[in-house]
DNA sequence: CCTCCAAATAGAAATAACTTCTATTTATAT
DNA sequence: ATATAAATAGAAGTTATTTCTATTTGGAGG
C-alpha cells in the first residue's frame, strides 16, 4: 500500500479516501474490474458516489501507473494492478468473465508484416478457467448479439 | 460476385438491390469497412438509406459467411470479405485506419495457459502502413482519450 | 404475369458504456 | 489557518450500435 501512495503522490495525486478503497479493493481481490464492478463494490462505504466518479478516478491510476487498463471484447474497459508495468497480455474465462495476465508474450515486434512498421500489438486469449471447467457444464456465456468471440480454432 | 449470390442464397437471403451494392463495395475496394463506411457511401445510390439498415445488411451477410467482422480498439465493428473462412488476423495503420489481413498465426492453442482451458484468441497488431510512412511525418492518430490503444514496446 | 407472405426496409426511439460540464467541496503545501 | 489546485457529485451529452413498429418488396408458386 504505501507503494501505491508514493506512486500517487509521484504523479501529483491526493491520497482521497475514495482512491484508497479503489486501490484496496484490487490488491484484496488481485483480479481485473469493470467500473461497475467497482461502483457496485464502494456503495457500501461511499453511497453517494456515482459512476462518473469512479471513471475519474481509475483513469488516474492509470496515468499515474497504478493500474492498467484493457478494453474486452464485451466493449467495457477492464482494470487490473500494473504487473511491474511490464509488457503482458490477457486470458479471460468466456464462463464467469474473470480475467488473468499471461506473463510471457511470444510475439515478435521485429517481424515486418505486409509492409506495416509495426508500433504495438495486442492479444487476447479465451478460455474456461478452473473453477468453470470444474462446475456443472453449462452453455457458454453469450456475449452481446453482434459481439465479436475472437476466431475460434 | 457469382459467388457471394449463392451463398446468399444458400443463407436464405433475398438478393436485393443494396446488398449487392454493399457486397460491390467491399469487392471494388477490397478493404475493411465500418457501417458509416458503407453507409456514406451507399448515399449516392440510395440516398434514404439509414444507418440501422446498413448494420441489419452487414450483420446478415457475416451470418452467411461472406463477410467478417472485428472488433477494433476504436470501439467500432469493422467488416470485410471472408478469406475464405481460414483463422487469421488483423494489423492496422494508427495513421490512417486501414486494415489489412496477417494470414500466419503462429500462436499455439494447444499450450495451457494458467489453469485455462484455451477456446480461442484474437491478435491484434497497430503499425504504420507504406502510404502513411511515406507521407510527411505528422503526430500518430490520438484515439478517443481513455482509449486503449495496445501495449507498447 | 399475378399473388402472397416471409423478409427487408425506414425512421424513430432505446440502450450501453462511457465522457463532459458546472458547481461545490476537500486535501495539502505554505 | 489559509489558499488553492485538485477532487467530487449529479446532470447532461456522446457514440456506436440495437430494438421497435409500421410499411414495402423479392421471389416462390400458381
Ligand atoms: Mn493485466
Ligand atoms: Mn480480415
Ligand atoms: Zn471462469
Ligand atoms: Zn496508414
Amino acid at each position: 500500500m504505501e507503494r501505491y501512495c508514493n506512486k500517487l503522490k509521484a504523479g501529483g495525486l491526493k491520497l482521497t479516501p475514495r482512491r484508497l478503497a479503489i486501490i484496496g479493493l484490487f490488491v484484496d481481490h488481485n483480479t481485473h474490474f469493470t467500473a461497475e464492478d467497482i461502483w457496485s463494490r464502494l456503495q457500501k462505504r461511499f453511497s453517494r458516489c456515482g459512476l462518473p466518479g469512479v471513471y475519474r478516478n481509475l483513469e488516474s491510476l492509470v496515468e499515474c501507473g497504478i493500474l492498467t487498463r484493457i478494453q474486452q471484447f464485451d466493449r467495457k474497459k477492464h482494470y487490473g494492478l500494473c504487473a511491474g508495468s511490464h509488457h503482458h497480455h490477457h486470458i479471460t474465462c468466456i464462463r464467469c468473465g474473470k480475467v488473468d495476465n499471461i506473463e510471457d508474450c511470444a510475439f515478435d515486434s521485429a517481424k515486418k508484416i505486409k509492409g506495416y512498421t509495426v508500433v504495438s500489438h495486442f492479444i487476447q486469449v479465451n478460455g474456461v478457467c478452473g473453477g468453470c471447467a470444474k462446475a456443472a457444464p453449462h452453455r457458454d456465456r453469450v456475449w452481446g448479439k453482434g459481439m465479436f468471440v475472437c476466431s475460434e480454432k
